[in-house]
RNA sequence: GGGCGGGUAGCUCAGAGGUUAGAGCGUCUCGUUUACACCGAGAAGGUCGCAGGUUCGAAUCCUGCCCCGCCCACCA
């Protein structure tokens, strides 16, 4: 029997969870049949059909959020559908360091009350300490897991930095340097000048200033006017500056009289002189002046300096005042070299003039706008020049401005400019400057050399195997977002300038350091040599790829770490081959997550599986919609809107957060927390524990023969046969809802079924049969008899039912229930 | 800027060519106390964002517009 009163999740959750604990059930060796653990070995040769499900692991620190949670309850509802089925069902949990943010946490968190900071500490002390926090951090977070219910095993929970799995990511790493999928390239990187580090943009703020908005015209080359460049000495260029005019024998002969001829001062940083051609047969130039052009194109900077490094003028390819000007080229002065115009639709045309010089070094979005236009036009490629150093000063091919610092270098740049009269008017301007959180100096977006993964060959097997429907993306939709994604993809930036992290397998021969050479090109030099990349490196014995530091001392590691999605991306492989279930559970049969990590993790996972496993990662990806606060927005500590899961459980407990989860589950979109909808679901178990009780209460005279009874046995009415058909068609659905994924509606369905028609159609109609007093209307036995029949097989089969969506109070009412014969003690391992 | 999704009852959302558009919560009326007041029976409440179009028939399909949200630019 059960307690009187109203349903207490409280009371009855924690008991039912330790006893689900202590037997083992969530572990794959769990053999319900025979009711022991197998070993390995008999769980290896085992041939029952297997599910597993590898759970995202949630980040290793702090309290796990609503997204975690909610991410817990739908993998546990598919674990427990399965393990129901009879299947031999695998979760695998995990906990994730977290990269980046783990990071910033641990230090803000954990090391700033004490004192320390990178800037006091090893790198080695930051990792060991770090590490043993977070194992701290792990066991807690494990508890809301189990508390939810997931029934996964917390056994094998594992840590995304275990040693184990280091060397199996490491690993992949190798296979993609061995494979020549790996290389070294540049990248635009918030560099801050003061802490001399790279930031990520979370490391950033935004901060208004007033700055000034400078024009500077460009002059616009006519289509047949040439520039060449040729190589002279330092004396020579005096005379000619002195003079205004000088004759040169050695030029082509294919010039014009007003081409241009361009003077570069041998190993001086491309000290350069523009001059125009004013007597073909005698060769004789005359210094550049403003009146040698017609026509001007327009831009308008914030930061003139930067012009130094600008690599192209773009133009809105709308905008009908430039539309004739593409493809045209002007004369970047001062530098003097040749750059063409392109078109971005990114670029405002209300803004300015409308131009806008591009600067792909020294400037995220031209660096973007670089990377597009170079895609969509790979004969017309823009490169980058970097012109601004790790320690603010001007470097690469920029003459008399090299070595100046960058305020210097702007005063200079428009005095010049000026001298040309070039500079169309200047204005003031507040404007938005990123800086560095913790030091608050403006950040130099400069050009770094970064570990890259060539994309391609990867992408390619990934796609297919989507198309061809071997990984089916629910919700349907996700799939476009999916190849969307995909097909846009550039090569993968892999590293990061942080140290939590997995630390690149990567040896030098002394400390490599990055320089920006006189074409402004980033190259690196280790020991006295001078690489221009790592293929070279590795070429002279100066770098080696290996999982162990090389024989013989000198050897440096290489100090970026992995993006976290490098690591995460091997996640489903690397967890089994630890525990040797590889064979046994991969491909795994599920991947569940929330829609906002589509392109960023499954797509890494099946583009990585792949590649090192050469099978799919898992067969079907469920997107679950992500759970926002109260007020419809987005969940977030700085608005004040967080509700924690825990806090929830402590209030409704875990089965009517899981309901609340299950039932608003619409897959890829936002879902508000809704304190009415829990209360509801508190209801509804009440409800439930109360049909529960009537039940019981109404067989308790055949509690021991009733499970024997079959539907011969008992002489059913309309009524009865109504209300079986109706669990029964429950039964059916419910196989399709999970196969589907719209158990959504079909727990809604199936709520409204065991309340409405089962509480409050049959079980009040069938009253009088059971009550059989005197005076009413049913007297008969055999009444009675099919009554009870049909409550017990219809609350047993709900119970099954149910089951998987609230796992406590069913497996509770199970307890009490009169058993088959063969029936298991938990509900977890009953069919029907 | 690009991509994705959404606008249906007071609130949160289902419905994706076919009678009179649904659910939960809220509101109102009535009832019951031998499973349950965390209950039962019932009611009110909608130009389905706007404007066109296709169709015998449109919340649903098409076109245009308006509004809202999310994702993307070393955040995991």
């Amino acid at each position: 029997m059960l307690p009187k009163g109203p349903y207490d999740p409280h009371k009855y959750e924690p008991e039912i969870l330790k006893w689900w604990l202590k037997s083992k059930f969530y572990k794959p060796e769990y053999d319900p049949k025979s009711n022991r653990l197998l070993s390995l070995e008999e769980l290896k040769k085992d041939k029952t059909p297997t599910y597993c499900i590898i759970i995202p692991p949630p980040n290793a620190y702090g309290r796990p959020h609503m997204g975690n949670v909610s991410a817990f309850a739908y993998e546990d509802l598919f674990l427990r559908f399965y393990r129901q089925l009879g299947y031999r069902v695998y979760g695998q949990p995990g906990k994730d360091h977290a990269g980046i943010q783990g990071e910033i946490v641990v230090l803000r968190e954990h090391f700033r009350p004490q004192g320390k900071s990178k800037q006091n500490m090893t790198r080695e002390e930051f990792y060991k300490e770090t590490y043993r926090y977070f194992q701290t951090q792990i066991p807690l977070i494990r508890e809301v897991e189990k508390r939810i219910g997931l029934s996964a095993d917390f056994d094998r929970d594992t840590f995304t930095l275990d040693p184990d799995i280091v060397k199996l990511v490491l690993e992949t790493f190798i296979k993609l340097w061995e494979d020549g999928l790996v290389y070294k390239g540049v990248r635009i990187v918030n560099w801050c000048p003061s802490c001399k580090t790279a930031l990520a943009d979370v490391d950033t703020e935004k901060k208004e200033r007033k700055g000034r908005f400078y024009y500077i015209k460009y002059p616009l080359l006519n289509t047949d006017q040439k520039v060449i460049t040729i190589k002279v000495n330092q004396q020579t260029i005096q005379e000619f500056i002195e003079k205004g005019e000088i004759t040169l024998y050695n030029l082509d002969s294919t010039l014009d009289n007003g081409d241009i001829v361009v003077l570069e001062v041998e190993s001086n940083h491309k000290q350069r002189v523009a001059s125009v051609l004013i007597d073909r047969q005698g060769k004789a130039l005359r210094l550049i002046n403003t009146n040698d052009f017609s026509n001007f194109i327009t831009v308008a900077t914030t930061r003139p300096e930067t012009m130094l490094g600008d690599t192209a003028v773009v133009v809105n390819p709308k905008d009908k005042r430039y539309k004739h000007s593409i493809g045209r080229k002007v004369l970047l002065p001062l530098v003097w070299r040749e750059i063409p115009i392109i078109a971005d639709g990114r670029v405002d045309m209300e803004l300015g003039t409308g131009a806008l010089k591009l600067t792909p070094a020294h400037a995220p979005e031209d660096y973007e706008i670089m990377l597009t236009w170079n895609k969509e036009n790979p004969k017309e490629q823009v490169d980058y020049i970097n012109v601004i150093d790790k320690d603010g000063s001007i470097v690469g091919p920029t003459g008399q401005f090299f070595g100046l610092n960058v305020e210097e270098a702007r005063e200079k740049v428009v005095e010049e400019l000026k001298k040309l009269n070039l500079i169309e008017k200047i204005e003031t301007k507040s404007q938005i400057i990123r800086v560095c959180e913790r030091c608050k100096t403006p950040i130099e977006p400069l050009m770094s050399s970064q570990w890259f993964i060539k994309i391609d060959a990867l992408r390619k097997p990934a796609i297919e195997v989507v198309r061809k429907g071997k990984i089916k993306i629910y919700p349907k939709n996700m799939t476009k977002k999916y190849f969307h994604w995909m097909e846009n993809l550039r090569d993968w930036p892999i590293s990061r300038s942080l140290w939590w992290g997995y630390r690149f397998p990567v040896w030098y021969k002394g400390k490599p350091e990055e320089f920006v050479d006189e074409n402004g090109k980033i190259v690196t030099k280790i020991g006295d040599t001078v690489v221009r990349d790592i293929h070279e490196a590795v070429k002279k014995g100066l770098a080696v790829v290996s999982l162990k530091k090389p024989e013989g001392d000198g050897w440096i590691q290489d100090d970026n770490v992995f993006d976290t999605w490098f690591s995460s991306g091997q996640w489903p492989f690397v967890t089994l081959m630890k525990w040797d279930l590889f064979d046994k559970f991969y491909p795994t049969d599920l991947m569940e997550t929330g829609y906002d990590i589509l392109e960023w993790w499954v797509s890494r996972m099946i583009m990585l599986g792949l590649y090192r496993t050469g099978k799919i990662p898992f067969k079907e990806v469920y997107l679950h919609g992500l759970i926002l606060a109260e007020d419809g927005q987005k969940m977030s500590k700085s608005k004040g809107n967080v509700v924690y899961p825990d806090e929830v459980i402590n209030e409704y407990g875990a089965d009517a957060l899981r309901l609340f989860y299950f039932t608003g589950a619409k897959a890829g979109a936002g879902m508000p927390l809704e304190r009415s909808k829990l209360e509801g679901n508190r209801r509804f178990l009440n409800k439930l524990w109360n049909i529960a009780k009537f039940v019981l209460m109404n067989i308790e005279d055949v509690y021991n023969e009733i499970p024997t009874w079959s539907e011969k046995d008992v002489q059913l009415k309309d009524e009865d046969k109504k209300m079986l058909k109706e669990v029964k068609t429950m039964a059916q659905k419910r196989i399709e809802a999970f196969k589907n994924y719209t158990f959504g509606s079909f727990i809604i369905d199936l709520r409204t079924s065991v309340w409405n028609t089962f509480a409050d159609w049959y079980i009040e109609s069938v009253k009088p049969r059971l009550y059989n007093k005197e005076g009413s209307q049913d007297k008969d036995p055999e009444s009675r008899k099919a009554a009870q029949y049909t409550l017990y097989n219809v609350l047993r089969t709900y119970l099954i039912l149910l089951h998987p969506f609230i796992p406590f109070i069913t497996d509770r009412i199970w307890q009490e229930m009169p058993k088959r014969k063969g029936d298991h003690k938990s509900l977890m391992f009953v069919k029907d």
